[in-house]
DNA sequence: CATTAAGATTTAACCGTTCACACTATAATA
DNA sequence: TATTATAGTGTGAACGGTTAAATCTTAATG
């Protein structure tokens, strides 16, 4: 492979010259310039990346650390990070936590012992303090969360409204009688979906009695553990708000099992809009969670920020991502 | 952030010293051994990975190119590289192609200007003459594609074998009549799950008629269509084998459609235990793909040929993989 | 005791860039 | 004309490690 110092020697230059030509950064004559180039073609010169960053101290590389690498929404998180970074000829390092507070450090210790430029960050199991402490030391923007202390570097999703969104337009199809199953409480996620759901349920005068509230833990499997509470507890229910599509699909399943044709005995909804929402039977309706353009945006934040791009296609920052209704098939009117 | 020059100094011993008891490449004496650690442990040294990449030209991490970062398949061969990889302290640069010729090459030259150490690669478009050119240049393990010029360095499904089990499983319970939607005929790993799905037939003096064959294109929608060109044809069926879970999904969701109670009058059988294979309704019988086995014996190949691995517990290289039948609850037995 | 071999350590070149600084040539200004 | 600014280029020291070869120790051997 060629290095630099041929490039300089063929073309008559110092390196220098030939680092400014590549860098684009200082003057250089149109002559000068062009016999560079050409000394570059015709050696088929490449510029050796690893000691580029050596010298300038940068790795031209963003670490991400996700909880796990299959699942649809890491997935769509993913490619938006990766089809924005390689456009600026960046690169992307990944790790993942596993929902663990161990693994999530040692993660985020390997990514800066790789000297990334910046983090990107999915994780639910470290403390707001560890990642105030980890942004110090090296730039980060975390993406569904919110640190006040770092605000300006969090994404996240209007989960609130998604709830709204979601029991409004259940109500809207005439719905009255309107079961939720929750995510974990204790997950802020979790708890601003059930929020948002309430306050829909408000603007038509009805407040949410207890009975009407199920938790379950986000997976398939709790979706259907709640279904036949609900439909054990003997309320009265002709839809049913899931936290997340998993659930919905849980849901869905025992619903079946148990005698009702979907949806025209029962209306359900989901959240996230998981890829695989569209394959369920009725197609779910839910909630688009942008996670495409979440991670977008986490990586137009850091390559203004750390790699300080003025390109005109990064478009105002948002912090907050406000999701959409996705109408499928899952919900009747009535 | 300290550098090895300050450990040299701290612990009075040469850089080339503190080197060795970091690579562990050559005798040390316990007490030289012992200072160096201890002045490592009060500096809070790190080692300097650019750094060691020029010096040693060797970057640690392995490039891998994927059609697209969404998506089961993906996801979990990207978790089983991932979780390997991390094991060996080595990290995975990522990168797509979207199955496009053009995309596919440039992202190839990405990952070898980032002098990765290896690549893995998922590709469709590119042509084996330039994988075996890509091969010379830097070594390269090739997952779901097969050259025979570079068989070694080559995994893959037994795809064949995989369309048997399905179609086995179905005539095991009863089916004589069935129907199959395969993927685009030009793509191998179709082509050959159809094959098997022969084969099996043959076992039960079955020959296949024409009029059972049905090409869809691998996604959703085609499966739909194709159940509908099926229901349409007039030729008796009690169950169809699909080429992949997608397409099944679809086929599921037309079948309901036209009145069919699934599976009481009419079976379905998927292929590659998708995600989502087990949120559908019934919950799909499929064959899994060992996607995150794939992905693992790739990294395990890299690790033995390029980083010199002896580990014990880097199984036995396995080149083609044995699907497997996963039985739920969308076949009946008549 | 001199010789030799093996073991431990140091020296210094090297990896391929970037970048602060020095320098030269030319144009603009006083 | 002397002075100053500016554009264009070269010099050489980093950057933080690895590693072959040289050197120094120590122990074993005849």
């Amino acid at each position: 492979m060629a290095t630099i110092y041929e490039v300089s020697k063929l073309a008559g230059v110092s390196l220098a010259t030939v680092s400014r030509v590549m860098n684009n950064n200082a003057k250089v004559s149109d002559k000068t310039r062009t016999k560079v180039l050409e000394a570059m073609e015709q050696l088929g010169y490449r510029p050796n990346s690893i000691a580029q960053s050596l010298a300038s101290n940068r790795t031209n590389s963003v670490g991400v650390l996700v909880s796990e690498l299959h699942g649809g929404f890491f997935g769509l998180v993913m490619n938006g990070i990766e089809t924005e970074l390689r456009l600026a000829d960046k690169h992307i390092i990944i790790t993942t936590g596993h929902s663990d507070e161990a693994q999530e450090k040692s993660a985020i210790d390997f990514l800066i012992g790789r000297k990334c430029d910046a983090l990107i960050l999915l994780v639910d199991s470290v403390s707001d303090e560890y990642l105030i402490q980890v942004s110090k030391t090296i730039p980060t923007v975390l993406i569904n969360r919110k640190v006040d202390e770092i605000s300006d570097n969090c994404i996240s999703l209007d989960n609130q409204y998604g709830g709204y969104l979601a029991a409004k337009h259940l109500l809207e199809q005439g719905h009255r009688d309107i079961a939720y199953i929750a995510g974990p409480d204790w997950k802020v996620d979790s708890y601003d979906r059930f929020v948002g759901h309430k306050k829909a349920l408000a603007e038509y005068n009805i407040d949410l009695n207890d009975s009407y509230y199920f938790e379950g833990d986000f997976n398939e499997n709790s979706g259907y553990k709640c279904f036949h509470k609900i439909n054990n507890s003997g309320i009265n229910f002709t839809a049913i708000a899931c936290g997340n599509d998993e659930m919905a699909s849980g849901a869905m399943k025992a619903a079946r099992e148990s005698g009702y044709i979907l949806p025209k005995d029962l209306s359900i909804i989901g959240f996230d809009n998981n890829m695989f929402a569209s394959y369920l039977y009725p197609e779910l309706t839910t909630i688009d969670n942008s996670a495409y353009q979440m991670g977008k945006m986490a990586t137009d934040i850091i390559l203004k920020d750390v790699y300080k791009h003025k390109d005109l296609n990064i478009a105002k920052i948002v912090n907050i991502f406000e999701p959409k209704l996705v109408k499928r098939n899952s919900v009747n009117s009535i």
